[in-house]
RNA sequence: GCGCGGAUGGUGGAAUGGUAGACACGAGAGACUUAAAAUCUCUUGGGCGGAUAGCCCGUGCGGGUUCAAGUCCCGCUCUGCGCACCA
């Protein structure tokens, strides 16, 4: 008898199946129904992944390879998100230039991946850094740009000073920046973006209808940030100026008692006077200097300034003061909200600070009389003729007057501003764009693709707004794409989140150097059948969806939305309970664990049981080695297959087969359900069966058994697909496992003769009853009532009622 | 503040409104062994009890619906995550 070697036999099927290209796929192939699974690209930012990225990995390879196994043409392809941010600063922090930190920590990378025995097809590995990849990046930059949806425009940005770039909106957390966690200024610069609000609408329509993780779905449709309203004009007293202001409220319109400027709106400078200029341009000042996120953590204690202009209500003529104040936001809306303070706890903060006038418009309710702001529904009150409508009609109301005496109309907003994509940094792909004296910004002609990254000894950013290109003159200096004449080229590189929101396109043609892909073969695989990972839950995923929805408009896709199902995984977390995190330095490599003779399969099982998809849970060291007692019980039970004799036939073998085929349908529907954890414990279940039953029913080489074993490996080999393959070697198969071998299972074998009743009075449990399966309903609740503890607890007393669930139990009510 | 989750043994967790605690870890006992490891078998929510007879209690707290509630409804507490002066 073999002992289990985890060490020997993974090392030599993992061989196998890169000699015999066992997961390598034939795209171009019909044949089968297609399945393509998919992990969120791994950025290259350290050393290696730990076993918290080595379990979110692992949820796409087993769905991938139990639909390979069930008969499709299974594709989990795997590249590396090379360029950006986080692999330049991990350059600079181990010294090198980003091109040889990158591949050096590369060999870990796939050193590790390979030794987990994901099923990827290693002959389609892409980078985002690779020339030929990133030549289609700005590719579609090209093709943006041609759209009206890549543009430049000059405003206040994110910029980090920690990193020397701007960021996206959906880069800084918390007013702090997502790479380095320091806090983030604004700085007033020119820069590219991409139109992402043109899709906000429609977006977030199709948000509801996704198959994704319901958190995901909250937070994407959040970002968004839709709010119908109304923007409504105010007259400004002694002015031909008009403001602005929109608000989602326009029924409180009749409360408004001021009106507020954001400190950056450009009427501010008009509307003072010489008694209030001095003080209005302090405060403007003093608030350009702060921060974002320092005038949130100033406790929102409201501050502002009087403008000295007055504004005209539109509905009832009020002659209103006009302030300036940081809490109103210049980036949203108009950046000038009219004031209801009755209405608006923001509102009502800034009147009672500052004595401004309070008019209730709508009643509260009786239950609310005493608080102080009604943020609710309910009849209008000093509103003229709109008095008594409701607000939620009034709304309406309202906005149909405005609209007709032309001084407001119905109006959209969103929280989601464009995305910024232009970076000061080196390491990225060149935004292929030419600044001509004449011409202005000119795209370089897709047949110059790519604009290569020029090699550069220091790479390093110098602050003043540009990356690193600025100082390559070669580079730079150029000539205009129309006209011939000397121009420049853009210095700025691409966020890297751009390069990675087409990916998932690439893989399905990554050779391709005539187009970015083939549209048959995209019509054929797209979308992402599986998509998940355990973070990027706004940025990357409304980045992919709107290029996506880009590339359908375009024909170039068959679908609006990229991904089918996107599960997102919780993180494992340290065995101390604390996020695992090099800093720390409590990551736990899955190196270390197979090298110390577990294997892969042990720490896949372990990484799969540990908890359901969407739990964090701590690592239990201890959990690995238990996994490999599960594992080894498979090996030694399997072993005594092998050694059986054949032809034998168990005479008592219908639990086993009871056993077997429910099974079979258990793991089938937990992997389809992404219940993964108890896919598991329902196959260490069966295997502790089988451990019993082979006491009285030997195990021998018969159909019975035959059938428990082979279904047991095949369900057991997405998890742990190694000694499933070695198994199903030794026990005489010549092909692999991992292809077209699933289990089929007869719903005629999953119940016994014998079913047991639960007899349960006043619905706590009493008795338990086994009869045949055939006894009919009228005598299994006889034989509940008669059954002796039963009894004791009627005591006599006449059953009011005898419920019966076929199959399951009795209550009998007293 | 708003939004979305979560709360079950010593631990991770399981449970279409129908036997709460599957499975695993840990712990304890036994078998095998000169011994240890490994392996195999059994026990393991708390309490009463000689009992693997039976009973009582038990899924964060307080109510409710139901023949029956961890599960559904109402009101709380704590906690994780996301967003956060978005008018």
């Amino acid at each position: 008898m073999k002992r289990y070697n985890p060490t020997e036999i993974e090392a030599k099927w993992q061989k196998y199946w890169e000699d015999n290209g066992t997961y390598t796929v034939n795209l171009a192939d019909n044949s089968k129904p297609k399945y393509y699974g998919l992990s969120m690209l791994p950025g290259i930012t350290g050393a290696g992944i730990h076993t918290g990225h080595g379990r979110t990995f692992q949820f796409s390879d087993i769905k991938t390879r139990a639909k390979r196994q069930q008969g499709c043409n299974a594709y989990n392809p795997i590249g590396w998100d090379s360029f950006g941010l986080p692999v330049e600063n991990y350059a600079i922090k181990v010294g090198k230039k980003p091109r040889e930190a990158h591949d050096e920590a590369l060999v870990n990378f796939k050193r590790q991946l390979k030794r987990l025995g994901y099923g990827y097809d290693w002959t389609k590995e892409l980078s985002t850094a690779d020339p030929q990849y990133y030549r289609w990046t700005q590719w579609i930059f090209n093709k943006l740009f041609e759209h009206g949806l890549a543009y430049q425009k000059e405003s206040p940005q994110w910029w980090c000073e920690t990193d020397q770039t701007v960021l996206a909106n959906e880069q800084v957390e918390g007013g702090k920046c997502w790479r380095c966690g320091n806090q983030v200024t604004k700085k007033n610069l020119k820069q590219w973006f991409f139109k992402i609000t043109e899709y906000a609408d429609e977006m977030l329509a199709a948000t509801d209808d996704l198959n994704w993780t319901e958190m995901v779905k909250t937070m994407q449709k959040n970002w968004i940030g839709r709010s119908v309203g109304a923007e409504v004009e105010f007259k400004i007293d002694g002015s031909d100026d008009i403001l602005t202001v929109f608000t989602t409220r326009p029924d409180t319109l009749f409360g408004a008692t001021f009106v507020v400027l954001a400190p950056e709106h450009e009427l501010v400078k008009s509307l003072v006077n010489n008694e209030t200029s001095e003080a209005v341009e302090a405060y403007v000042a003093d608030a350009a200097r702060k921060s974002e996120i320092e005038r949130m953590n100033e406790s929102r204690e409201k501050t502002g300034v009087f403008t000295g202009s007055y504004a005209i209500n539109p509905v009832n003529g009020n002659r209103i003061p006009i302030w300036v104040a940081d809490y109103v936001l210049s980036g949203y809306g108009t950046g000038a909200i009219m004031a209801v303070p009755a209405h608006d706890e923001r509102d009502f903060a800034f009147a009672e600070k500052f004595n401004l006038p309070i008019i209730e418009v709508i009643e509260k309710p009786e239950t609310n009389r005493e608080i102080g702001v009604y943020d609710g529904e309910g009849p209008l009150v000093n509103s003229g003729r709109f008095d008594g409508i409701d607000s939620s009609d009034a709304r309406e109301q309202i906005v149909a007057w405005l609209e007709q005496e032309k001084t407001g109309h119905q109006k959209t907003s969103y929280k989601m501003r464009d995305w910024l994509i232009s970076r000061q940094r080196y390491w990225g792909a060149p935004i292929p764009i030419i600044h001509c004296p004449t011409h202005g910004a000119v795209p370089v002609p897709d047949d110059q693709l790519p604009v290569l990254l020029p090699d550069v000894d220091d790479f390093k950013p110098k602050g003043g707004a540009t990356s690193a290109l600025a100082g390559v003159t070669d580079w730079v200096n150029t000539t205009c794409p129309i006209c011939g004449e000397a121009s420049k080229r853009e210095t700025d590189t691409l966020d890297g989140y751009a390069c990675s929101s087409w990916y998932f396109l690439r893989y399905l043609d990554p050779f391709n150097d005539k187009q970015p892909w083939n549209p048959d073969i995209i019509n054929h695989w797209m979308p992402v059948d599986f998509y998940n990972g355990a973070d990027h839950a706004v940025a990357h995923l409304l980045y992919a969806r709107f290029w996506t929805r880009f590339f359908y408009k375009l024909g170039l896709v068959p679908n609006p939305e990229p991904f089918g199902r996107m599960m997102y995984n919780a993180y494992i977390l340290a065995p101390d309970g604390t996020k695992m995190s090099k800093s720390k330095g409590n990551t736990i490599d899955p190196l270390e664990i197979m090298d110390s003779g577990y294997g892969a399969d042990s720490l896949r099982v372990y990484e799969m049981f540990i908890a359901p998809y969407d739990l964090e849970a701590p690592w239990d060291t201890r959990g690995v080695p238990g996994a490999y007692r599960f594992l080894n019980r498979v090996w030694n039970l399997v072993q005594e297959y092998v050694e059986a004799s054949s032809g034998r036939l168990s005479d008592k073998s219908n639990e086993i087969l009871v056993t077997a085929h429910r099974l079979a349908k258990k793991v089938t529907e937990d992997i389809e359900n992404d219940k993964f954890n108890t896919a598991i414990s329902s196959m260490m279940e069966a295997v502790n069966n089988y451990y019993k039953l082979k006491v009285a029913n030997p195990i021998a080489k018969d159909d019975t058994w035959t059938y428990a074993i082979e279904s047991l490996l095949m369900v057991l080999s997405p998890f742990a697909p190694h000694i499933t393959e070695e198994l199903w070697r030794q026990i005489g198969h010549e092909d692999t496992i991992h292809i077209d071998h699933w289990p089929k299972w007869n719903d005629e074998f999953m119940t016994t003769d014998i079913m047991t009743i639960v007899v349960q009075v006043n619905g706590k449990l009493r008795a338990k009853l086994e009869v045949e399966k055939t006894t009919n309903p009228e005598d299994i609740k006889r034989l509940a009532i008669e059954s002796d503890n039963v009894k004791k607890f009627v005591e006599g007393n006449q059953p009011k009622k005898i419920i019966y669930v076929p199959g399951k139990l009795v209550n009998v009510v007293v």
